[in-house]
DNA sequence: TATGAATGAGTCTTCATTCAT
DNA sequence: GATGAATGAAGACTCATTCAT
């Protein structure tokens, strides 16, 4: 009926919403949905079973707040992890923003996976994903597209050559990809992955640069 | 004082535990895992609560063949839905492939969505795809596959073109489309994608059989 | 995550359903709506906590049922008290009436007003008593009535006496005695509190043998 | 890392403990007991959720302040319905405090039913009107009987008449249609029962006026 | 083997109350 | 005095699983 504050468990100067979002992101990163309860979070939070609700409305707004945090962060990790047009060649490029796709749609197919078996939680993200401006998966696979026009513009890759379908195909097999493995391997690293993606990346260079004569 | 067999939805000739598994698979074909609770499916089936636990170790292990048998069955709707080698274009093959890749994909996305969120299910899962020799979404690719091969026998593809590559990227890309669309509009009709779909299914043809010359 | 069914707390050949609306009732005669909680019914009946949800949708639902069950208990209590017509004094009679009168609105009284305090539950309630013909507080009333009927019916009431002015307002008065003690003496024996209407009474039976030249 | 006052909608020299009081009140009017939290009050009154704890020792303190300015107001209320004695017809006039009574009794009838449901408030509650001498519903009555004890005064009504016992009724009847339209049509005028009432109106005057012959 | 009632741990959520600032 | 975030006990309800019949 009734209880005090307890000590605060929290840094100083740290906004408690902002820190359950946090939590809730780790966790989210850590296991996906499954068995992300009210209590599960405040316990990782170190804080009181009912605080979430003195910030979120509901549970699954918490876990909504934290999971545009995780997209966010993974769409960021992707663009940092991004070559620099013009620098190496293109074909490492390539292999390595299709390292970082694997690396990031690994993390995020646990996440939609999720929301995909939670409608009442999908539709609410939706929403978000429209009213919030978060910019979620759109944010990585633009990312790819303005590789691919910067390399255009530097002469490096055919100005013929159909770039946005080769960057929508390269999006699409590093998420194939990364759908396999998760459901086959979790764990394993993905180096190898792209190893053996090789003789598709490959095929999808060989399109970028070479129109014509391609195996003459 | 006893417990009547309840009247049953039951052919005299089919086994309850066969008729557990055909009711799971529609309703997970209905509505994925998602509130798929064990007296659900035995209010579905017309049968007690209980009868589950004399046929299946589990209510996953239930699940799991429904899950199975779900499989199994657009596998085959894949197959039958498969045109004929030689017949037609090999562009209008192509897009029917796609097409019925979407139909098959949007049916199993949900599936497979609602598995990597649940750890033990999918252990579970994956064993079982091991053991029991089911092929699963391997089936769907080998035909595809198949298909492919089946015209470079033919000569309508060209025997240096990689056949194998733009499979794999056929079914890639299907794929990303049928989680893009399970996300934003899960009513969407295939057909529609399709055409959406339809610049790189040009790129794919192509590569399939114009290996010199291409745009020129 | 499991958990068997236990030594059942229930004598043979009782049903669990009807045992938990009698100690709902109990219950809700005791102590009204107040924290009547559904572990509370639960360990009341000797049950587990969830059996409830097994008879009924709702914890209002068993509620309503116990509600429903102490008002008809309350109605033939009141009916089994009444006098018979013809015998005794019709002063007697209706002093008597009263007093099955009082203790029967103090039994009801504490319920409908809890009643009124909970939009929901009552909104069920109204809907019940309509579709489940179950008269409630109409049964009480029309005891009354029927009572004042015999006794004209056997010549002891004038017959143009307004005996249906009459018993409505014997039920107004007892009514409003019943709220007045319940607000201030909760435990005041009934008996006293006839007492202090004695004077009403005799105005009302006035009104029922006296009536020469009142509206000619 | 300090508390400025939020803005209040308080009048410069209100004091905040009659302004929550003020508040209560109309929220009690509204809506009744239930629901009624201190969160649900500090907003409505424009405050921090703990101000009440600085002007009340319990949230139940702070309602029961509520519950009896609203008794009061009520009352105050019913006494400006009131007919001048000596106006109108006594009839006319009777209908009109009928109609102020049953205003009246529906506005406090839904107060004191979520009082019965409470003990631990009705004691309290009880305590106050004995000690605080707010004077609740018997304030209420006693108008009935100073306009009947005028009308007599003034020779409209037959000295020998059981003036105290007709105003008695007239409260009882009343209620008690208040307590039935409020335990089944919550929303309908007042006015529409009040006619529902006529003929014991009626016979409440005839029995004002009309006494020759009845105890002699 | 089939039945379906019983179990009870676990889920989300509410809310009166406290207290550092 | 005012603030409002934090507390955590308690409430309604779900559901996989068991087992007497």
């Amino acid at each position: 009926m009734m209880s005090p504050p307890r000590a605060r468990a929290l840094a100083e100067g740290a906004d408690l919403r902002e820190h359950l979002i946090t939590v809730t992101a780790r966790l989210l990163a850590d296991g996906g949905l499954e068995g992300l309860t009210t209590r599960r979070i405040a316990r990782a939070a170190g804080v009181a079973d009912g605080v979430l609700y003195n910030h979120f409305v509901d549970r699954d707004d918490l876990i909504l707040a934290g999971l545009l945090a995780h997209i966010a962060a993974m769409a960021d990790l992707f663009k940092t992890s991004c070559p620099q047009p013009g620098s190496g060649t293109l074909e490492h490029n390539l292999a390595e923003i299709a390292q970082a796709l694997l690396t990031v749609q690994r993390a995020l197919l646990v996440l939609f996976a999720g929301l995909i078996g939670r409608r009442a939680l999908l539709a609410r993200f939706i929403e978000q994903l429209h009213t919030a401006a978060v910019g979620g998966p759109d944010r990585i696979i633009g990312g790819v597209h303005n590789y691919l026009q910067a390399e255009r513009r530097l002469g490096r890759i055919d100005p013929d050559a159909p770039a946005h379908i080769v960057g929508i195909l390269l999006f699409a097999i590093t998420q194939l990809e990364a759908l396999v493995t998760q459901l086959q391997a979790p764990d394993a690293p993905a180096s190898i992955e792209v190893e053996a993606m090789a003789p598709i990346l490959s095929f999808l260079v060989a399109n970028l640069t070479d129109t014509h004569d391609r195996r003459s």
